[in-house]
DNA sequence: CTGCGTCTACCTACTAGTAGATAGGGACAG
DNA sequence: CTGTCCCTATCTACTAGTAGGTAGACGCAG
């Protein structure tokens, strides 16, 4: 059969069920009412959950970092790219879906070693990148990081990843837009040290 | 019977549970074993899994508040009292465990209400002691906010939590240090409006 | 006719929750 | 002081349902 592609259909559907239940709690047969086949089928694209998960986490972090490509194409300038990767974690926030590596940490010693491993990639991934943003920031003077850019990235991306899980705490996300927002303006607006 | 507090030790170890492993991935045998008594007796202290949600989550937002009167008790000033409030996020990181409210926030759709609305309020109490310590700041002048206090308290409180979830995916606490040093040292040295 | 995708049917282990028995301690009546 | 009654805490043994995973048969396309 095969007539759509159902293995890519499975992606999608578990990829959204992590998004919004965790990795824990959600099942196979979950998965397969969502797609609309039967249990064992899924078995047959991935033999276990383990398999599964790796799976989910390295095509969302393929899917990410062609997003951020895309950042690095189409944006301004530095404080337009943070803009744009604020947005990247608000669109899920509609329909309940938050970041699926930061839902994954949150359950970190109850997920096979496999996928806790590809989600530190996706941290790592993404404080090297903000890291390139903030510099380039820094010397084109559009942004004032009092502290060397490499902290900023971890800050920024700590922000990014509890503002959502916060905002959807709430089911609010004009709160995810101020935070993202005030999180941005202190990067533009901190002329380094304090004034005397 | 119930020589020690069993009902305590059930929540000390539930908590710990949750706060490492997630809501939906810890089960009353594992609390069972834990704590040394059958699964049935767990049952007769909290009949039901959401009864035991939602006390662990009450229980955990009172003692959190009781630290937040002893930093209002005992900071030398908001910058200190700011510090206080990371270290308080810091204590669990060294045995891996993340905030409870944070990490129930990651699986919210998958917990039953009551226990959601339980995080929702504890995410709401800890903006409104964050604004009252940045505004005090602000007025002191050891702070130098240059948004509206409430949008600082929303962004500082998603950093502290997104920061947790990503050392301890990490394993790497040194990191949680430098974000939340970061996430001070911005508040303290921003003036206001960007210079000409 | 081979092989892929799907199915039915099943497995074992575990889930939350229940039923009913047992043990000990406290209150109180005589 | 003793016997009875109740309450609390625990236990063993169970339920129905779900977890992830497997075996083997069917049908269809190349």
């Amino acid at each position: 059969m095969d007539r759509v592609d159902t293995r890519g259909a499975l992606l999608d559907h578990a990829t959204r069920l992590v998004r919004t239940r965790g990795y824990a709690a959600f099942s196979y047969a979950d998965l397969a009412a969502a797609v609309g086949i039967r249990k064992a089928s899924v078995h047959h694209h991935f033999a276990t959950k383990e398999l599964l998960g790796v799976e989910l986490v390295s095509r969302y972090t393929e899917r990410f970092q062609a997003r951020l490509a895309d950042i690095d194409h189409h944006a301004t300038d530095p404080v337009d790219a943070l803009h744009r990767y604020a947005a990247l974690y608000r669109e899920g926030l509609s329909t309940g879906e938050a970041c699926l590596c930061g839902v994954i940490a949150a359950e970190v010693a109850a997920v096979p070693p496999a996928v806790a491993a590809g989600v530190a990639d996706f941290f790592h991934l993404n404080r090297t990148w903000l890291t390139t943003v903030i510099e380039s920031g820094k010397h084109s003077g559009v942004l004032n990081p009092s502290q060397p850019p490499p902290a900023h990235a971890a800050t920024f991306l700590s922000t990014m990843q509890g503002a959502t899980l916060i905002a959807r705490a709430h089911n609010d996300p004009p709160t995810f837009t101020i935070t993202t927002t005030t999180a941005i303006a202190m990067l533009t607006t901190d002329p380094g040290p304090s004034l005397p």
